[in-house]
DNA sequence: CGATCGTTTGAGGTTCCTCAACAAGTGTGG
DNA sequence: CCACACTTGTTGAGGAACCTCAAACGATCG
């Protein structure tokens, strides 16, 4: 649906020189917070290497996971004043480049190019929420499951590659989907059952039946029903 | 939750004198469609009159209601280059304003004011995004249906109201929550029978025990089963 | 090795979706 | 004006889907 434009643009994700002279690197580990929601946003971010969320703490202390970071992706620029989102490392060992706003501001100020660059990445963001919504959208686990996988697989980390990496728990995918973990985990082997995904190992999925499984997320239940 | 803010912006609404030059507005009939999603992007728009929804036509013909939009509130600005939801009246005779976007283009770059108060609203749409999402977290029917009348409740246009006038038909809850009409309407009985809410014609309610609703809005459904 | 975490599977119960019918309101045409 | 269709909202019955609780398994780590 919205395949061929992220693929466009692999190509505009090159950043313009001058905001890699403002950026540090940062290293993160499993479940440390990277910012808060409603701090004061003084930074940009982006994730150079393992993987991260952006979620939103609710008042009853559950926490719902809006949207997952790749390498490449940016967050934390949309940010006025304060922070919208949570972000949290899922991987081990993460990477996070910080781009100090104050600086990435006077940039965008004077220079044309990382004006537009800095355009796109927030609009990017915006992306990331509306997958996500159009992924609650669908009313049944199987529907959002497969939903799911084929965004994951439609992501520019995943051209290469033969199989899609899961660096995030069950528990994320399923605070991402709105489902119970058991759902997502029940859903998932049904997928393996009926041949159209393959499991190497708990995190990495392969697409055997691409097919049926966008039938799976676009048509009601009924039609795929066993 | 975020009631304070958007309580402490009604002053900051009022928009610059110079956007009120580059405007028209446009009388539209129930149902009609005001932009469609993936068209270029020519316009932004205000609400005037009437009452109005943005939502995305899924690839399985359903419609999900992205928010719903009030007198005051603005869309259609954070696009880009095309729209990235429809947005269709709700009202019988909704009065929309229409900015063309190459001026309006022209005067944020000229003028710092409006440059502000449109940054100002186009963070106003992805509020809106997120206070959606916040309720799609939500679990139960009670817990949706409540978070919703409490957020519509603390619209700027329902603050000298007795009641929350809610412009838009069941069907349309539905698809902005996810749920069933029907799953709508009974949970809508359930709170008038346990009065914390009062409806006064359907499309007119009035919330009486207002912290009951708070609860059954956040807290998990065993407290508030009867 | 024990402990914890992440994942999977099972059993049971509840919620909510589906299908159906009905009532009230609205518009249309004869 | 009434008959008719259509929309909107409500209520009921039944069943499917999913959540909850529980337990077992593998992996990782101290």
């Amino acid at each position: 649906m919205d395949r061929s434009s992220s693929r466009d643009d692999v190509s505009a994700r090159q950043p313009p020189l001058a905001l890699e002279h403002i950026t540090s690197a940062i290293l993160y580990k499993k479940k440390e917070t990277i910012c808060l929601q409603n701090d004061p946003a003084a930074f940009g971010y982006k994730i150079l290497h393992g993987a991260a969320c952006e979620c939103v703490l609710l008042p009853d202390g559950r926490r719902q996971v809006i949207g997952f970071l790749m390498p490449g992706d940016v967050f934390g620029l949309w940010a006025r004043h304060t922070h919208m989102f949570s972000s949290e490392a899922l991987a081990e060992s993460t990477a996070v480049a910080r781009y100090p706003r104050h600086l990435l501001e006077r940039l965008v100020e004077s220079d044309a190019e990382v004006a537009r660059h800095v355009h796109r990445l927030a609009s990017e963001a915006v992306d990331r929420m509306q997958r996500r919504m159009v992924l609650l959208a669908k009313i049944s686990a199987l529907q959002r499951v497969s939903g799911f996988l084929l965004q994951m697989a439609d992501r520019p980390m995943s051209y290469g590659m033969d199989g899609i990496s899961l660096p995030m728990s069950r528990y994320d995918i399923a605070d991402y989907l709105v489902l119970a973990v058991e759902t997502v985990s029940r859903t998932l082997t049904q997928l393996r059952i009926r041949h159209i995904i393959a499991l190497a190992g708990t995190r990495c999925v392969r697409i055997v039946n691409r097919r049926a499984l966008e039938g799976y997320s676009t048509n009601d239940d009924r039609a795929a029903r066993h």
